[in-house]
DNA sequence: TCGGGCAGGATTGCGCACAATCCAGTGCGC
DNA sequence: GCGCACTGGATTGTGCGCAATCCTGCCCGA
């Protein structure tokens, strides 16, 4: 099979070919590529390059698609192929905005119960990403990062806020890898841990408070104020694929 | 052109026909539905009816009805039609835990502000609401009722939140629809002025704990400690389509 | 009369091939 | 040399017809 523009990870060989059968599992695996950063901001995605590299026909790839278009994960110019998002700073201060409203609402429900066992669930995941870091596993580290939050979601118990935290930390993602600024993001490590603390204390009303002033923290990390990182142009990035 | 099952208002002819043209216009005129309860909870959207309806190809209306489903409005068990989501008495506390956290966020936002014009917007659509119950046109009343919620939500100027609060807002007409106590209504309407009052008066905490005390009184007025309302059974809904 | 199995109807899935749309690049004229 | 117009390539849209899946209803046997 011919490798197509747009593989996800390096040459895809029979043994590495991501595995999906269905749009379900196209989306999946495309949505995981954007929360980990394989695939970066203005990557295109376009049906013949998936339907190569999945091995599965244009209509469940479509779907797959449109699937991301809808959580605006993609944007889907008429008869131009698919592109990975690419948030402007106004729609990353609204992301952060989202997540402010929607989190102090999770983290405080958590921190309301208290539960000893929900705090421990979230120490491990911190001392996870601890080790992850130490090992040098940048990359998984962030993603474990981001995982705190929906586990936080999760733990709240509402299925709603959870996909909504879910699809707003892939959409930081995005955000991250446009707008980062590499030194701005040591900080929020020593967030998460006091975080857990609040938590097992029951204090929801700091634990909420706490969550919303790291969001605002991680978002003044991030150089809102230029254009976005050199080097994710669009047209430098479909250069590079061609 | 036979009319199908699942036909949207009486009897469809040329002149009362939806005009959709594409999977998008579709989605819209059955979101609508959904929001001003013609489509009830549990009604059966085939393919084949609604190409009939709208006079257009099976793939735009799939894509429609699978829009529906990643929003919560529709289920789809394989190869068996899709129908209106019958939210259960958990899905239905969970919408409305979603919506207090949400929507305390968006009235802050906008109580914040304080900008006499939004306020003068939200009282404006106050009256309108007033003007069609008075007239005794109490559907669109309702769906003004609910259109007060994302008017909210627009003016916070987050378009994340408001359209989390559209798609919830839709969800909730679903829940009212299959738990309505008709007693339990009665209140809400003076909670609103009372909000738009603090809104005025920049009182923001205040503003965003009316709001959740609102929907917790709209929580519970409803049902939900009984199975849904009689004749609202997607097997009584198919015998009535039948 | 009741229960189990099977077949057919209802419905969506999906491959194929052509249509439609968009725009970049090239060629020509000024 | 520059600007404009057109064409062809890239890409998705979409109709058609058949495949696949699910379950209800009917028939037959005990």
């Amino acid at each position: 099979m011919r490798q197509g523009a747009g593989r996800l990870v390096g040459v895809v060989t029979p043994a590495t070919r991501p595995k999906a059968e269905d749009a379900e599992g196209v989306h999946a695996h495309l949505f995981q590529a954007i929360v980990d950063q394989r695939l970066p901001p203005g990557a295109k995605l376009t049906e013949q390059s998936l339907v190569e590299t999945f091995d599965i026909g244009r209509r469940a790839i479509g779907d797959a698609l449109r699937r991301l278009v809808w959580e605006r994960l993609a944007v889907a110019p008429p008869n131009r192929g698919v592109f990975v998002a690419a948030p402007d700073a106004e729609e990353a201060r609204a992301i952060f905005a989202a997540r402010r409203a929607i989190e102090a609402g999770t983290t405080e429900a958590v921190a309301r119960r208290g539960d000893p066992k929900q705090a421990d669930a979230l120490a491990a995941n911190l001392a996870e990403e601890a080790r992850l870091r130490k090992a040098g596993r940048v990359r998984e580290a962030i993603g474990l990062s981001g995982g705190f939050h929906t586990l936080v979601a999760r733990l709240s118990g509402n299925p709603i806020l959870e996909e909504q935290v879910r699809l707003l930390v892939a959409r930081t993602s995005l955000v991250v890898a446009l707008y980062e600024d590499r030194n701005g993001l040591a900080c929020w490590h020593d967030d998460h841990a006091e975080l857990v603390a609040l938590i097992r204390a029951r204090r929801h009303r700091a634990a909420a408070g706490l969550m919303q002033r790291h969001l605002s923290e991680l978002e003044l990390g991030l150089r809102l104020d230029r254009p976005p990182t050199e080097g994710l142009d669009i047209r430098l990035m479909l250069a590079r694929q061609g």
